[in-house]
DNA sequence: TCAAAAGTGTTAGGGGTACACCCATGT
DNA sequence: ACATGGGTGTACCCCTAACACTTTTGA
């Protein structure tokens, strides 16, 4: 027995959320589709998955081809398969979401791709169910910044307090009191305070801070308390 | 255009975890293979996705075929895409978990795939690259739990506390104080004391409780608390 | 009457939230 | 000098964790 013979196989897509955050706005890079169905119209970065390559390794080269970055965060998300996602012919689409340093993307690749970042609150209409993606990757962001240190993924090495609250506002569409903020967050012991200062968004300047790696690792699995003691609760 | 035409197909299958609770340890369910390869060896119970149903629709099926079940708590866990998981040919497997109520399962069924309850602690060597799936379902199954009410999914329509504080503390592996436990499930106001008594686990009885559905959807969202009035985190 | 499990209340401490003022600096 | 954003400390309250005795009843 060399083939599951009887069976149907199907074809295979990886699709890409990809999130920046410019100080100001969450944000997602989406493209313009280059080609049948749907040419033009906005949609999220996409190919199909190749024979010699596992789910991992094509949403790694798809991230790359359209942003040059490699190392990036990059998480499996969901899997659509409704059978009439795609009107030309049946295709299964793995999503993945990334989340990216927006000041280390070339904005010239853009060009090859028409790739443009919409805030998040505001973006064109996307193709076929991405629209349900791009919703489940706000979920599992949100879920998954509500316990673990991601967030830091969206930021440059060196970053401010005030930047990270933003990002923390953002991510929540809600308000956090400043010094709650910095006491809660300093208290994980997960930052480093620099001895420089960021001026570009005050007088002052800001301190900027950088993350303590060794404890980013150990806590990854972090912020939960329902439960005593448990035996695991990582990932 | 009709087809993406230089495009590889490629196979699709379903992979059901399947959980339940006897009141004393938490198990999972497992088949005898059918067929080539490692035929006879312990196996999830899966299948290939057909070309006119949807990945849900698959993961129904399939648990519906082992089990005879309906409308049972399911979820959409990951999907396992190396090239190599498969030796026959490259198979992309779609993971679902489900949490049943072991009463509800019909022993006889099991016959026709020989299918087996084991304990999670200890259950045989499987093939592929399932047990890395069963791994990644006990760390989901935890990590929803700890801020999900999901576990009532693994109990009868009626349950008593000290049932529900012995699942809770299987799943994560820790003693639980019974007065604080009591305590703070009562306090989400998620269940509703009947006035009968289960008998069996002890001379005294211990009370039934039942979900109280409205409260149940309601708070489906549940336990957050480091993100002050966040906008949504419910999933 | 004894063993085995069910059920219940109090206290102390830590963490979270609410809240207001001073600081540094560029204009 | 003043406007703008950065940075810090305290008090209160609630929630959590720790902890022990009484009740019921079948054997």
């Amino acid at each position: 027995m060399q083939k599951y013979s009887k069976q149907t196989r199907i074809l295979l897509a990886v699709d890409c959320i990809i999130f920046g955050f410019d100080g100001d706005t969450l944000k997602i890079l989406l493209i313009k589709r280059a080609f049948q169905p749907e040419k033009d119209n906005w949609s999220l970065m996409g190919g199909f998955v190749q024979p010699q390559e596992s789910l991992d390794q094509a949403a790694n080269r798809i991230l790359k081809q359209l942003t040059d970055l490699e190392g990036v965060y990059l998480e499996q998300l969901h899997t659509f398969g409704s059978t009439k996602r795609d009107p030309i012919e049946r295709t299964v689409s793995v999503t993945y979401f990334a989340l990216i340093d927006i000041n280390k993307y070339q904005t010239q690749l853009s060009k090859d791709y028409h790739a443009e970042w919409f805030p998040l609150k505001r973006f064109p209409k996307l193709i076929f169910d991405q629209q349900e993606m791009v919703e489940a990757a706000k979920k599992r962001i949100r879920y998954k910044a509500a316990m673990h240190p991601i967030l830091f993924e969206l930021l440059p090495g060196k970053f401010t307090l005030p930047q990270l609250q933003t990002l923390y506002e953002c991510v929540f569409n809600t308000q956090i009191d400043k010094r709650n903020f910095s006491k809660r967050i300093l208290a994980t012991g997960l930052l480093i305070k620099l001895t420089d200062k960021d001026k570009a968004g005050s007088k002052r300047g800001a301190f900027y801070y950088q993350l303590n790696m060794q404890n980013y690792y150990a806590k990854f699995q972090a912020f939960m308390n329902f439960i005593p003691n448990p035996d695991t609760l990582s990932q």
